[in-house]
RNA sequence: CUGGAUGUGGCGCAGUUGGUAGCGCACUUGGUUAGGGACCAAGAGGUCGAAGGUUCAAGUCCUUUCAUCCAGACCA
């Protein structure tokens, strides 16, 4: 019911939703739009801080943190940075609460209204930005590389576990240059950072490119994206990566004098990825048997089920299975023993896959007869039975050839659902089916609107890695010439 | 804000021409089971989104209102 590219699309929703639900992940809050993480969905996003963060502070970043409420008068000074996000945020009025002189309960306090109201961080470029005009003077304070760790607010009309929710969980970096080049140069780094994580953790493959100036963040002068295909045939912007010139420095005039002791503005980038991913992970493995982790991002990468009938049985399986859970925990992995005694063992079957556990052990009276275990791997389902000596061996195997299947597998997807469209009726058919297409564009805003207008279909990037798409050509819409195709896609 | 739909035990739903609420799952207790989502028995749990109206009688009909979901506008 949930993968095909062809056929149903109408069912996509319902069933991202289930195993976002059921497979333990997040569910909403009684606040319309807001999201409730839940411990296991939690763990998996814990997982992600770790391993991005490890690889943010290998460039030299460092984190830090800046106030959630920011003065409504930042907004006002960098005129297309607020273009973008001013109309859909929370705003604080009030810093006090009364009891209801009628009745029970609280009223807000009408004499304790703020003269300045604040607003809920939809991002947090003002605040850093007057921050670092106290932390830059010199060419020597330069660069600064931060990131946070928080959560940030937007009050979007329509949300969706994980893909577009209220809150969101994310990290922000924010970086100040000396110069044009070392800025372009981060953007240019952070966005190659999400990729490799995209890839090499997720199992994700994502196409880098820059956005059309028409999807751009707003206040930058580029913006770098990954963009990934989930299974429905839409595109997911995983991750974005911003140069923003000088345009936060001037409004918060923030300069520093250089070597020769001219005050220079500064030059920034700033970049992040959210909890979006952990959607992204929903949709780019799930299958009809629920969530498939990546062994790399697995809370728990082995789950053991003992089988039994007496006591004693349970005592000897259970004894072998704690030999086994410590050989296999040396070797770096997480497991887990399920020993949950009113439950049948089919039961817990069912319900580790459906929380995408990447391999599960089963033991029972037959296999301590044998000396063996049953080993099922959650990507193809495959059961096969190993010698208990040779088991750790086999299970680093296995979860290694997970992570790399689970890759190739999504690749392969990805890959078959790469088109290039040479004519608009083309297009406009080919994008019916899902999937990225590849075609010409005159480089207009004005066409890229028109297309969207038409098709719903948006400029998901100008990629930077693809040399397929470096060709003359001509506009499919307009017909007018163009240097190279860009990636077209409905999405998320 | 525009269009469509839905509100009934924790969840998912049924409820006919109005007659005073029922099913599945989950839950509790006891037992039998256990290698792919167990079964039997007993039990607990709802003033049917809210307010008002029609009627001898409203989950059902009428009015108002609130909330949620889906499709748009906005967006990572």
């Amino acid at each position: 019911m949930a993968k095909d590219i062809t056929g149903r699309s109408e069912n996509y929703s319902q069933w991202y939703n289930d195993i976002v639900v059921k497979a333990d992940l997040a569910e909403q809050s009684p606040v319309r739009g807001c999201m409730v993480i839940k411990p296991y969905g939690y763990a998996i996003w814990e997982k992600m801080q770790g391993i991005l963060d490890g690889m943010f502070k290998r460039t030299g970043v460092k984190n830090a943190y800046f106030p959630l409420l920011i003065p409504k008068s930042f907004f006002s000074r960098e005129a297309e940075h607020v273009e973008g996000f001013a109309k859909e945020c929370a705003v604080v009025t009030h810093h006090r609460l009364m009891s209801d002189p009628d009745g029970p309960g609280v009223v807000v306090d009408p004499s304790a209204r703020l003269e300045e109201e604040l607003i809920v961080r939809p991002t947090s470029e003002t605040i850093i930005w007057s921050t670092y005009k106290n932390w830059i003077h010199s060419w020597r304070d330069l660069p600064i590389l931060c990131n946070q760790w928080c959560n940030v607010m937007r009050w979007e009309m329509r949300t969706r576990l994980f893909l577009r929710t209220a809150e969101f969980l994310w990290q922000e970096g924010h970086t100040a240059h000396a110069t044009a080049q070392e800025a372009q140069d981060e953007a240019m780094r952070m966005v190659q950072v999400y990729a490799e994580f995209a890839r090499k953790y997720m199992s994700m493959p994502v196409v880098v490119g820059h956005k059309s100036p028409n999807e751009r963040f707003a206040g930058a002068l580029d913006t770098l994206c990954i963009e990934a295909l989930m299974q429905d045939g839409k595109a997911l912007q995983a991750g974005t990566s911003h140069f923003l010139g000088q345009n936060f420095a001037k409004s918060f005039d923030v300069q520093y004098a250089d070597k020769e002791g001219n005050l220079q503005y500064v030059w920034a980038s700033s970049w992040g990825v959210s909890t979006r991913l952990m959607g992204a992970l929903v949709m780019a493995h799930g299958d009809d048997n629920g969530l498939v982790l990546p062994p790399a991002l697995a809370p728990i990468q082995v789950v053991m089920v003992p089988i039994y009938k007496t006591d004693d049985e349970h005592g000897a399986v259970l004894s072998e299975m704690h030999a086994l859970k410590k050989s296999l925990e040396d070797a770096g992995h997480s497991v887990e023993i399920d020993d949950r005694d009113t439950l049948r063992p089919g039961f817990k079957f069912a319900e580790w896959e459906l929380k995408g556990v990447p391999v599960r052990i089963a033991m029972g009276p037959r296999d301590l007869e044998n000396g063996t275990a049953e080993v099922h791997r959650r990507d193809t389902l495959e059961k096969e039975s190993v010698p208990v000596e040779r088991l750790a061996g086999r299970v680093a195997d296995m979860l290694d050839d997970i992570q790399k299947n689970i890759y190739a597998k999504a690749l392969k997807f990805r890959d078959e659902n790469i088109v290039k469209a040479d004519t608009w009726d083309e297009f406009k058919e080919l994008i019916e089916k899902g999937g990225f297409i590849q075609a010409h564009w005159d480089g207009t805003a004005e066409t890229e609107v028109k297309i969207q207008e038409e098709t719903k279909a948006t400029i998901r990037c100008i990629p930077i890695d693809s040399a397929v798409c470096e060709e003359e050509g001509k506009c499919i819409y307009t017909g007018k010439p163009s240097h190279r195709r860009v990636l077209f896609a409905r999405s998320y």
